[in-house]
DNA sequence: CGGATCTAAAGCCATAATGACCTCCTGATT
DNA sequence: AATCAGGAGGTCATTATGGCTTTAGATCCG
């Protein structure tokens, strides 16, 4: 699978805070998807970090949106979720057991490049704004 | 990842095996692509299975290709090695844990299905001489 | 027959994804 | 300033998946 929960769990958390005046908690919004709090915390933790969201600390904290929903790129929220970018096949991360040591430049490399290509040019041309 | 690396010996298989006039066994290929022979026997199996391949058995036995190379899809050829087809994100594997039990009508859903749609089209316009 | 080769099913191990927990730090509220 | 809500960030347990091995059996060729 391309994505992991996440990706899943970022976005739907973005829709949640974008149709929100106040921050929220991520206690209160792992009630409201009724998912996990610690994990939805680490994710939340990343888009702040990305300068995707803005966090506020201290009572009535939370999360609020730090850019607008049409300048928020889908690449950038995966990104920040998975922790690296989505990949059909990471032949580097495979690099130790390439069949022949020849990464990028075997009989399906071209395939995988123009697969990889089609899949970016999609997600870079989407926003938040787009898809919600 | 949307691809294991089932579907990368697959297709460096039928890579070799197109290139080939004689039956090739998984030993030989495995030795080739430098790769475990017990895994690429279980993927070449598959693509036997699926009617990608023709497998002939005993001695001098091994694998042909059983189409011509232009009629064999890259989804075919995913599906088999992979066992299922390439999933941008799987609610129904997920189906116990999804948010609400909203399987494919939540927030994102109309957005992982364009996606997926795109990839599918992408793959199924696709055939081994396209890529190879 | 007898070795070569595919078929099929079960299971193992390492790694990554998922999730629980705990402590510290920051900032709002009183 | 004291208190408390809530984010930051680390560690650890659990589980799912990927990658691969093993074993036993069925076929086919010579």
């Amino acid at each position: 699978m391309l994505l992991t929960r996440a990706s899943e769990y970022a976005l739907l958390s973005l829709d949640s805070i974008r149709k929100s005046d106040k921050p929220i908690g991520a206690e209160q919004l792992a009630n409201e998807l009724s998912i996990p709090k610690s994990f939805l915390a680490k994710i939340l933790q990343s888009l702040a970090k990305q300068g995707i969201l803005e966090s506020r600390k201290g009572a009535h904290g939370g999360f609020v949106l730090a850019q607008d929903i049409n300048e928020i790129t889908i690449t950038s929220v995966i990104l920040a979720a998975e922790g690296k970018p989505p990949a059909v096949f990471d032949c580097n991360s495979y690099s130790h057991t390439c069949p022949h040591g020849t990464i990028g430049t075997c009989a399906i490399s071209p395939f995988l490049a123009n697969f990889q290509t089609k899949i970016d040019d999609f997600l870079n041309g989407l926003t938040l704004g787009d898809i919600l």
